[in-house]
DNA sequence: TATGCGTGGTT
DNA sequence: TAACCAAGCAT
């Protein structure tokens, strides 16, 4: 593969990332400052277990955390292994997800619980490999729970990480839209080779995303290495670059999708076609919503028009 | 690689 | 007040 424009602009400059550079201060500074200032969060409490672990993951891909922990609180209360939710229809899942959005999270956190109940003996798999098979678990999901849970030395590359290397190492106010090979490279070559070290390493770069080196508005009088910054050496540029589109949501099928399925959650039993008519005005895109939300299998259509939560 | 996929708080 | 943003994944 050639070296593309994209590489070339994401070329980290090699006194950052030389192989074998040391970077043991940058390590020492960021988990300092994590042990001073971390959240007391409950999946990062060690009765969280690796199933608190990968619940809390799941529920966190595109969801703030304010939102997700009284979700997380029932949903390990109610299912406090795999194999009980496994157990459950996985219209219970959908049920339980309430509006933290993207109920295909739960969906596939149900199919993730059922694999690990058939073919793990019931326990989180703690194999990056296996991890990544799961339904619902990509690369950044299997690294953390790894990490997190097994104090493996992984990796872990989110948009909170993105975004302090892209400042931190880059000299950039933000990481491009899609995560790069250079990224990669990059978040391999500062992990710390102590596994211990290197699972402190990845929570403290994702909180000092979350509470300081923030999208909007970062708060580098705070930040323990703002002194090393390149952002903050180069004079704090601004964003050059393809414009981040924002995704739009008002009209589109999105909308229509989260009021039918809001009235489905809320009915313990069958809803009538009628019932889901009301919520959206225009047929054809209704229609259209409903039949994506059954070939996703979130829906459950039944005899004579009237629609349920999945039974399976 | 670009797109679809929810929801609600913040600026 | 729209736009932005939030621990991504699957296709």
């Amino acid at each position: 593969m050639t070296a593309t424009t994209e590489d070339a602009a994401n070329a980290v400059p090699d006194h950052d990332n030389g192989p074998g550079r040391d970077h043991t201060d940058l390590h020492t500074t960021v988990v300092d400052w994590f042990d001073a200032h971390a959240r007391d969060l409950p999946w990062r409490r060690p009765e969280a277990g690796a199933w608190g672990v990968m619940v809390s993951e799941f529920m966190l891909q595109q969801t703030p955390v304010a939102r997700v922990l009284p979700v997380y609180e029932q949903w390990l209360a109610r299912w406090p292994r795999p194999a009980d939710l496994a157990a459950e229809p996985s219209g219970e899942a959908v049920r339980a997800w309430g509006r933290l959005g993207y109920p295909r999270r739960a969906l596939r956190l149900h199919g993730a619980a059922a694999a690990i109940a058939e073919r793990h003996g019931g326990d989180v798999p703690g194999e990056h490999a296996q991890l990544l098979a799961l339904p619902g678990v990509g690369e950044y999901t299997a690294a953390a729970v790894a990490s997190f849970a097994y104090g493996q030395r992984h990796a872990v590359l989110d948009t909170n990480v993105r975004r302090v290397f892209a400042r931190a190492v880059t000299g950039r106010q933000y990481p491009p839209n899609a995560t790069t090979a250079a990224e990669r490279k990059l978040a391999r070559a500062l992990v710390p080779q102590e596994a211990a070290l290197a699972a402190r390493w990845a929570a403290a770069t994702m909180e000092l995303g979350a509470l300081v080196c923030t999208a909007r508005g970062p708060e580098c009088e705070r930040c323990p290495i703002a002194a090393q910054c390149a952002w903050q050496l180069a004079g704090a540029p601004e964003y050059e670059g393809p414009p981040r589109r924002t995704q739009s949501y008002a009209g589109t099928d999105r909308q229509v999708r989260g009021r039918l399925l809001a009235v489905l959650r809320d009915s313990a039993g069958p809803v009538p076609q009628a019932a889901l008519d009301r919520v959206w005005h225009e047929p054809v895109q209704r229609a259209r919503a409903l039949d994506g939300l059954v070939s996703d299998g979130l829906v459950e259509p039944l005899e004579g028009g009237a629609y349920r939560l999945p039974q399976t």
